[in-house]
DNA sequence: TTGACTTGTCATAAT
DNA sequence: TAATTATGACAAGTC
């Protein structure tokens, strides 16, 4: 038995995890906030299922594994500690402990997050081996799922196995034909087994801590040392810029890819699932169990499985999704079962698929629960997406993606305005559509309302529960489509806060609205930081931007994102640049105009000062003037002919030779003097 | 309410 | 050819 870490602590951790223990034979309960087992419908229990009723629990509330009446709720099924329904009234709940005292041990939901990892029956020939038969050699035959084996193997074929009744076909459509005979069957099985598991609990309870268990101890003190060297390392990548530690990033991934880190096998798995003590389980997390790649394990681990049996022996949680009452979350079993599974987001070709990581195996049942089924749901996402598309932000994208019911409006409004669309139109079709893609958490039982009363209205907080390994390409797949669930559960807050859903956004003032609920941080990011927070990228802007473009490229090329993201990034880039360069040249042209005023000024000063010199030899000129006519008039009064006359000086002009001589030269002469130098002067 | 200004964005041409 | 830069035009927000 084994407590794990939340699988979006580790982004992508559910399908490795599922498909590792599905190749063990390993059934592996989600005890989620979503408590997706509680979606079985009674028909469909089975003897292991029982199993999933969870144990005593720290939470306030215990759940009954059964409903008061009719469907599967959930609000039934949750009751205050302390006021159980009477096992007597209640014959079923008095199964779920006759089941309990089998011997498989409960985890105490110390965590309200955690992993319940429990043993179940192959349900094949191989069955003794290939769960709790591995599963007790591998524990060396101590712990419960020796004990459980041992029930098991004392009442062979007399219905009382709980494997035969848990995994057998045969057995699973009877239980479909008649639901009550199971119970019945459990019920003997359970009694059989009760006596027994308490001489095998006795004796387990007196070895204590056995050598198995140090063997464990040992084996994760050296985990948590290669785990620790893995965080320093990290820790020292995070000190630089991305795109400088993505060298170091990428060498360190293909030291792990290459199995020089610590791979952990199947082997390993199973006896630290099987061999540890209830009360030890806490504080082991997934990255405990999985030092190195997960891939490595699943490697190692087929080394022992039988896979087609082991993965395919379990369909209820797939059921369970399926047999939602509200069809809207359904699909059709055969287009689930024959259709081939369409790679979820094709573009992202270097997607980890479970599928495709176990060559040869085909996977159905609880594996394509986990897997297929998200995709599925990941794909109708997808579809309301490409339907709701808006710019390169996409409404459904952000409510996919953790992003507040209040925050996605608001972007979609800036979108939709910067797409210079009618903000009326679109902003209905989309808002439409993103309310109707959360039909199915309103319409019927299985919808996320309801699954929030199952969870006795916790609501997980979007920053943890969206955590996205963007650096674990693996992470991606599965987290989208749960993510979706998370992010539901903001539309069903407590009434006073109802003012944030879509609803009461649409009908009272919008800007009113967007600036109560975004805060002062969000209203101080520009939009495209806002649509990258929506979309979880994980770069800054300024990095997006900035980045050489061969970093830009390597980073698109080697991290998981979505076509969404890359469009987003290469968008917020192009607009990042584009905006510098339209600040650059504006200001370009700021400048350009001031130095065209300087100039002008100084141009206009230089014409000033110009006017004024021309003005002062103007002045001058006619100074001169001045002076020199009253020089010849001063000249001609003293000037006298032969006769003792003045002179005319209308009829005379002064004229100075080049020795400085004066003479006094008739006016005609000199007229007709320079006309022979004009026409010299014209014939040259 | 209006106009000027700023800023972001897009389209397109140039580099 | 892809990426970047430059720039005109437009729209929205602000004062």
């Amino acid at each position: 038995m084994k407590y794990l870490k939340p699988w979006w602590s580790d982004g992508g951790g559910l399908l490795h995890l599922t498909i590792l223990l599905s190749l063990a034979g390993l059934r592996l309960d989600l005890d989620l906030d979503l408590d997706l087992y509680l979606l079985l419908p009674p028909p469909t229990l089975r003897w292991d299922e029982l199993l999933l009723a969870r144990g005593p629990t720290s939470s306030s509330y215990a759940l009954s594994p059964f409903p008061a009446s009719g469907g599967w709720g959930r609000a039934e099924q949750l009751h205050p500690k302390g006021r159980e329904p009477d096992p007597a009234a209640d014959p079923e709940g008095r199964l779920l402990r006759e089941v309990r005292a089998l011997g498989v041990p409960f985890i105490p939901r110390t965590r309200v997050d955690a992993w319940l990892v429990h043993s179940v029956a192959a349900g094949d020939a191989d069955g003794a081996h290939g769960l709790l038969g591995a599963a007790a050699a591998a524990s060396s035959a101590e712990g419960v799922g020796a004990s459980l084996e041992d029930s098991s193997q004392a009442a062979p074929g007399d219905g009382g196995d709980p494997r035969a009744v848990a995994s057998s076909p045969s057995a699973a459509g009877e239980e479909e034909k008649a639901p009550a005979e199971p119970t019945a069957q459990v019920l003997d099985a359970g009694g059989r087994a009760n006596q027994e598991n308490e001489v095998l609990r006795e004796r387990h309870e007196a070895m204590g801590h056995s050598s198995q268990n140090e063997e464990n101890e040992q084996r994760l003190s050296a985990q948590e040392k290669s785990l620790q060297q893995k965080n320093e390392d990290e820790s020292k990548i995070a000190d630089k810029p991305d795109w400088e530690a993505e060298k170091t990033t990428q060498s360190r991934n293909e030291r792990s890819l290459n199995g020089t880190e610590t791979a952990f096998s199947l082997d390993d798995l199973s006896q630290m699932l099987l061999s540890q003590p209830e009360n030890s389980l806490e504080g082991i997390s997934l990255g405990d169990i999985f030092p190195g790649s997960i891939n490595d394990g699943m490697n190692s681990s087929t080394r022992n499985i039988n896979f087609s049996q082991a993965i395919s022996h379990d369909v209820n949680l797939h059921d369970a999704m399926l047999l939602c009452p509200d069809n809207t979350f359904r699909r059709e079993p055969t287009a689930r079962t024959s259709q081939p599974e369409e790679p979820f987001l094709q573009s992202n070709s270097h997607t980890t698929n479970p599928e495709q990581t176990l060559p040869g195996t085909h996977l159905t049942g609880f594996l394509p629960l986990v897997g297929n089924q998200m995709r599925n749901l990941s794909q109708d996402l997808l579809h309301d997406l490409d339907i709701s598309i808006f710019g390169e932000t996409n409404l459904m994208s952000l409510a996919t993606e953790g992003f507040d019911s209040m925050e996605v409006s608001q972007l979609f409004e800036e979108l939709d305005s910067d797409s210079g669309l009618s903000l009326n139109s679109s902003n209905s079709t989309s808002v439409t559509k993103y309310n109707s893609s959360c039909s199915m958490c309103e319409g019927g039982a299985t919808g996320y309302s309801d699954l929030e009363g199952a969870v006795g209205g916790y609501y997980p907080d979007p920053s943890n529960l969206c955590h996205m390994g963007w650096r674990n390409d693996s992470g991606f797949h599965g987290d989208l489509a749960i993510q979706h669930i998370h992010h539901n559960h903001t539309y069903h807050v407590e009434p006073g806060a109802l003012d944030s859903t879509p609803r009461s956004f649409s009908q009272h003032g919008k800007s009113q609205k967007i600036n109560k609920h975004l805060n002062d941080t969000d209203r101080n990011l520009s939009r495209d930081e806002r649509r990258a927070k929506a979309l979880h990228i994980p770069f800054s802007v300024d990095e997006i931007v900035r980045m050489p473009v061969e970093s830009f490229n390597n980073m698109l090329s080697r991290h998981y994102l979505t076509d969404l993201q890359v469009s987003l990034m290469r968008g917020i880039r192009r607009r990042g640049k584009n905006k510098v360069a339209a600040q650059n040249c504006r200001k370009r042209k700021l400048d350009i105009i001031l130095n065209l005023e300087d100039d002008l000024c100084n141009l206009q000063a230089k014409k000033e000062i110009l006017k004024r010199e021309r003005a002062q030899y103007n002045k001058a000129i006619t100074t001169m003037k001045q002076k020199l006519h009253h020089l010849y008039h001063s000249i001609f009064s003293r000037l006298r002919d032969d006769d003792g006359r003045p002179v005319n000086p209308n009829h005379y002009v002064l004229e100075c030779s080049q020795d400085g001589s004066v003479l006094i030269v008739p006016k005609e002469l000199v007229t007709s003097g320079h006309k022979k130098e004009n026409r010299k002067g014209k014939r040259k």
